[in-house]
DNA sequence: CATTTGATGTACT
DNA sequence: GTACATCAAATGG
């Protein structure tokens, strides 16, 4: 089954606090930005999957209501959510609305488009051998490393322009976008909420070659 | 190329 | 103990 369907939608304004994960795509675009260790890296967000709230996603880390790891999940919409994933990486969300309603976007790759040399730096793996740059911020757990995110930030308000993370650019968001099943996730792996720009190198490999590539082949 | 495996924190059964 | 919103190195064709 070809899962991927091209969609062209109009955005008036970004606005995180609409209620639902078809708010999610409105993230795809922006500019996240981190200012860590005196050094500035910001990628583009190219791909990224919604989760919604307790009861209501079963692949949810708020599915089952309020726990010490996902209090940050229950804050205002643009808060972040940052876990721990698979005791190696971090994994950085930004909630959406409506507020308490625990839903949140998991951003899981960008494009870095300043501090090239830095995240090069951070991305350095224990062989040496740098990442190409199409790689630097190519998953979730890459993402956050080239940014320098660790839990420390977790919870912080990503719409602050005083915060060490953050998101700009929210005025323009992407126009046009794909969408299909989430990544690497077990239960209610069928729901279509991952979204990604198209024609970006940057957007994660699938890991399951059963689910689907060539997003182009209806059209 | 594709597939497998090791590393390893945290939540939850 | 087991599962997990992962990644990179090792292995096989």
């Amino acid at each position: 089954m070809v899962w991927a369907t091209k969609t062209v939608v109009r955005i008036v304004s970004g606005d995180l606090s609409r209620p639902g994960v078809e708010v999610a795509p409105l993230l795809l675009g922006t500019i996240l930005t981190s200012d860590i260790g005196g050094r500035r890296v910001s990628v583009r967000v190219v791909e990224v999957e919604a989760y919604g709230g307790p009861g209501e996603d079963p692949a949810s880390h708020a599915h089952h209501g309020m726990t010490p790891r996902n209090t940050s999940m229950f804050g205002p919409p643009g808060t972040c959510y940052i876990y721990r994933s698979y005791g190696i990486h971090w994994c950085l969300n930004v909630t959406i609305g409506p507020v308490g309603h625990a839903a949140a976007v998991l951003l899981r790759a960008g494009q870095v488009v300043a501090g090239f040399d830095v995240a090069r730096e951070r991305r350095l793996p224990p062989s040496g051998r740098p990442s190409l740059a199409r790689d630097l911020a190519r998953g979730p757990g890459r993402l956050t490393q080239a940014l320098g995110v660790t839990g420390s930030l977790d919870g912080s308000d990503l719409l602050d322009p005083g915060n060490p993370l953050r998101l700009t650019s929210l005025d323009e968001p992407a126009t046009e976008y794909l969408r299909g099943p989430r990544v690497g996730i077990s239960r209610a792996a069928d729901r279509p909420w991952r979204f990604w720009l198209p024609d970006e190198p940057t957007v994660s490999a699938y890991r399951e070659g059963a689910v689907t590539r060539r997003e182009g082949s209806e059209r």
